[in-house]
DNA sequence: TAGTGGTCTAGACCACGGC
DNA sequence: CCGTGGTCTAGACCACTAT
């Protein structure tokens, strides 16, 4: 992917970069200028610039000098696995507290994934519930996460209200709970891929930063046989964010150890 | 980043790969045949090959056909975040059971990055022990993860076995726990950002694919004051491996819930 | 040793953003 | 409306691989 004379121009741009020559909002010199600057082919100083925006330090927009980007912070809000409850109901990221949803939520009826009927226990090809939402701080209105609800038509018709536009106070799970007489479990399955272009535009990442993928799984059991099921799957930049967790002890693992 | 001729030709490649035209394994024609059928210029043609290999459809070896890639397997490897035990210690990942390193292991003295000198309590820019390992399956010697394990020197000094090409039965963790008798408490950070050239020839994956990091801290603890911690971070393609774990309840979400 | 992908130069055209 | 990035063609050279 990169030659002699590629890599020298874009090692010297990124050296430049890193040593605050130029600065994040800066714009970069021209092609034109950085191909004479460096006695090459104005092609080939416009492939170095492009790899660097592949590595994160360059904002590309056509038809606009490039833009030294704010680098990636090191500071990572970090999401604690664990639910919490307030008086409007669970919630799974105390980062996530204040947030609301920027644009409107989008309800419809559709054909979810392969790996999303098999969590729900519904035939692959079937029609579900699907929910979507786009959640960021309620004061900037930046999308921060895309979030994907997934219910099961047949639940959806034994208990109307997870139907509805507005589910109640507590929201869906707390009508399952209600219902059912019984608490739900959760079970997160976490992974990364790239980003689609849909969420490349709606994050406002490129396409070679990774997607965090967050896929929930919520649970009611009776006597052990699941009676009812909900997934939502969670997509944010794996630049911002990060999971944390506390590992825990298999009964194989109890303390104190035996000898 | 994709005109319109490369466009097209990515395309028309995407759809004879996804209609089974082309079996994973096969070659793909050559740049020049590419260029003639679809009527564009060589580099041209290449540029779609490339663009299929950045999506992960192609692998692409320097001065090799390129060959359709096995496509990314659907049924992930799932870790499972609990700690286990058995009878040559603590492991933290069922399906790793029977994994061994598959080159020699190695073990140095440098300075680690700003946030693992953070996790371990000691000041940035300060030496401590490094190793590394190489892990895969013991019978096909492929490499998938890469466990990076760091100590602060001064630990090492007070527990040499910790320093020692072996540690002694059930590895550090084991020597940690008897030399202070307390038990170890695991917390784990996970994320995910595009591979490094390095992990890129390790985990013989493309540029594209972002690699999860797992980044566990282990402690022990006493009074409340921390006495001892050691960090190891491992990265892994995205492609193969995800992460479960159950969602706990906090106290404020306890089950059943009060009126 | 022939053929391949990878790279670079040269020169051209286009669409569109900011002046 | 000029200048910019983006794209494409044309043609050349190189290093390495497969035969």
């Amino acid at each position: 992917m990169t030659g002699d004379e590629t890599r020298r121009v874009a090692d010297a741009l990124r050296q430049a970069i890193e040593t605050g020559e130029y600065s994040p909002g800066d714009k970069l010199p021209t092609g034109e200028k950085l191909a004479e600057k460096y006695g090459v082919h104005r092609g080939t100083a416009m492939k170095s610039v492009r790899a660097l925006a592949a590595e994160g330090y360059v904002e590309l927009v056509p038809r606009q000098a490039p833009r030294v980007r704010e680098r990636p912070r090191s500071r990572l809000v970090v999401r604690d696995r664990t639910v919490y409850r307030d008086e409007l109901g669970y919630f799974f990221d105390q980062n996530a507290k204040n947030w609301a949803a920027v644009e409107a939520p989008t309800r419809g009826i559709a054909v979810p994934p392969d790996h999303i009927a098999d969590l729900l226990g519904v035939p692959r090809g079937q029609d579900v519930l699907v929910r979507e939402r786009k959640m960021g701080p309620a004061d900037t209105k930046q999308v921060l996460q895309l979030a994907t609800s997934y219910l099961p038509m047949a639940l959806v018709a034994e208990l109307p209200a997870l139907g509805a536009e507005k589910a109640g106070p507590g929201g869906i799970y707390d009508r399952l709970e209600e219902h059912f007489q019984a608490p739900l479990e959760w079970e997160e399955t976490a992974w990364s891929r790239q980003p689609t272009e849909e969420e490349q535009a709606a994050l406002k990442i490129s396409k070679t930063i990774p997607v965090l993928v967050v896929t929930r799984v919520a649970q009611i059991m009776r006597d052990d046989a699941l009676i009812g099921a909900e997934v939502n799957e969670t997509r944010m930049s794996s630049e911002r964010f990060a999971l944390a967790y506390r590992v825990q002890r298999s009964d194989s693992a109890a303390w104190p150890r035996q000898a």
